[in-house]
DNA sequence: ACCCTTATGCTCAATTTTAGCATAATGGGG
DNA sequence: CCCCATTATGCTAAAATTGAGCATAAGGGT
């Protein structure tokens, strides 16, 4: 790899050297489109017919001076969504994401992004060809992370499976084991259960992965028997990492940045807002204490309307206090904790 | 590239597809590596003769399976460092961070890593012509953020800086008289004052950076009269800001995960503990309270041994409990808050 | 008017956090 | 050898935050 003469002098510390030009190398941005409607965390997958289910995604174009707006750009071009949030999430570059594309294998390197929308807007195709762009609730692909009706019926067959797979390697017996209690709260003996920790969708994902009972997982190094499971709906390439990534991100930044906001509509009630974050959390939380803490922490202000309804007694309708921004030093929801009690 | 006929139908939503090869486009792997020697913060940087300092960087090899090993073997193989907690920060991939190329930019795309090592070791050269690799107290490049002393003399030069600045635009001087605020701490006027936030480290660079009054800020884009201010070092390209994000990320990351220990030797006292992370987050803490919380979150345990000392009755001498990853939730130092004492 | 349902107000107790006070060990200097 | 400065630790009272519920208010429906 030939560095020009004026680069010489800067040789290896120096990052305007040594591109990695002699390997195929490819670059696309995906994004993690996310909205929530009533009860239900939707994200925008693109659902192909006959192939697997993918995120939106879409090249790196030249022009476009950050890779945020370039991201912005085709997305709202293509699906007519309007961004609101926006936030990287990682770059992925294994060279293994590659579906070996002949003899040598071609890098390809993608940025993903989270992003969240006000409004699941039908979306509908977006005139791709091929290919629809549809709203679908993210534990759709993870359903062992939705306890907000209690324990999630399908980890009766991933705990199990769990547990043999982490017995099965007498070396790493142990440290696994370890990783299951950590991770799924899988309180080894008498041990104390540490209970769920909604913040470790990607952990739990990557150790499903590895025992085999997640279908990439199966695909990609075809091992374990496999425990078929109608729910575990499979994404393109590492998709479904992504969006676990995303779902850990975005459960752990809403207890201290009021990006929740981002997704309700200008005024609301504030059960409509708890239902949002529980549909985040994956957990039920307790009204009161909610509403003690959000009010408390003035995250919101009257709008003098009052509800239209959906039971009972009429709630008062709110808006976001976009000023507390300012005021307080880490505003977000911090859950006030998890609550069998629906 | 060509697609496989089950491929075909797969178009714009992909990220397979259209890569940015029109552009000339490279990639480079760029670290910031911490160390804690003492009471200081030190990352590695690159001086170069004449230029600016820079992170280390390289070049993405083939070869390596994930973007994480590749940056982990050149890293130790060029400064022969052993990188303990390493993790990835960002992608930068700004047009303008290309130092024009002539007529057509090229994009440069830049993933920033964060690396923790035990020791300082001397670093020294490492083989590279022209440039050495030496430790540097992080705070030569951000001396408005150590507040270990108390309020950094520097502020009393860029707060008024900044608000001459905000001010100057009519249009923005709201926005940006509540950006100082929040990052800041300038209450406006009797405005509750809110403190320093340890973890603003970026959103301050990046004020900085706008309002002129930051080396690179002026060179990019040459405005303002600019502050002159001695210890306001430069950086190569945007290694100020990566090493700013880093800086935020570290500060955020010890408050909810054992990460610290990752800078620790293997037994230290509380003392030196505390002094550690009051380096990387900057201000002083409650030592009473400290050892508390440390305590009780059991994150250490005894060795048995007891200091060597550094003045009065000795230490208990204590290491990292790493079983605390499985019990605790999220672990790490949740600061006791600041203190105005020593 | 009575019942069901959701909205809100408030209270009480259990914990956690903030700020200090007080005592214990060591080394150095009169 | 005693006094002092210095750092290590142990403990505690007061304040603030959390976790759980009880009780009452308002609508809609029968």
């Amino acid at each position: 790899m030939p560095a020009s003469p004026q680069d010489a002098s800067q040789s290896r510390h120096d990052a305007r050297h040594s591109p990695a030009r002699d390997e195929s190398l490819t670059i696309g941005l995906s994004a993690v489109i996310v909205a929530v409607t009533g009860d239900d965390p939707k994200v925008l997958v693109v659902r192909r017919h006959g192939g697997r289910d993918a995120l939106p995604s879409g090249p790196l174009e030249r022009g476009h001076r950050t890779l945020e707006t370039g991201l912005r750009n085709w997305v709202e071009r293509q699906t007519l969504q309007k961004l609101g949030h926006v936030e990287q999430l990682y770059t992925f570059g294994d060279r293994d994401r590659s579906e070996t594309d002949g003899d040598h294998a071609t890098r390809r390197l993608s940025v993903a992004y989270l992003a969240l929308v006000r409004e699941a807007r039908p979306a509908g195709d977006a005139g791709t060809a091929g290919a629809d762009a549809v709203w679908t609730s993210w534990y759709r692909f993870f359903p062992w992370e939705d306890w907000r009706d209690g324990r999630p019926a399908i980890l009766d067959v991933l705990e199990p499976a769990l547990r043999t797979w982490a017995a099965a390697d007498a070396r790493h017996a142990t440290r696994r084991l370890e990783r299951l209690s950590l991770n799924f709260g899988l309180g080894d003996e008498a041990e104390e259960r540490t209970g769920w920790n909604d913040e470790r969708t990607l952990e739990r994902y990557e150790l499903l992965y590895e025992a085999g009972l997640v279908a990439e997982g199966r695909r990609d190094r075809d091992s374990t028997p496999a425990v078929r499971h109608q729910m575990d709906t499979e994404m393109a390439v590492d998709h479904r990492r992504m969006l676990a990534l995303a779902i850990a991100r975005l459960r752990g930044k809403i207890k201290y940045r009021p990006v929740v906001f981002e997704l309700m509509p200008p005024s609301f009630t504030l059960l409509q807002f708890q239902r949002t974050v529980e549909a985040l959390s994956g957990v039920r939380l307790h009204k009161q204490n909610f509403r003690r803490l959000v009010e408390q922490q003035r995250l919101v202000e009257e709008t003098g309307e009052t509800s239209a309804e959906t039971g009972g007694r009429p709630a008062r309708l709110v808006r976001f206090r976009r000023e507390v921004v300012l005021e307080r030093p880490a505003p977000g929801v911090r859950l006030p904790m998890a609550s069998s009690k629906r």
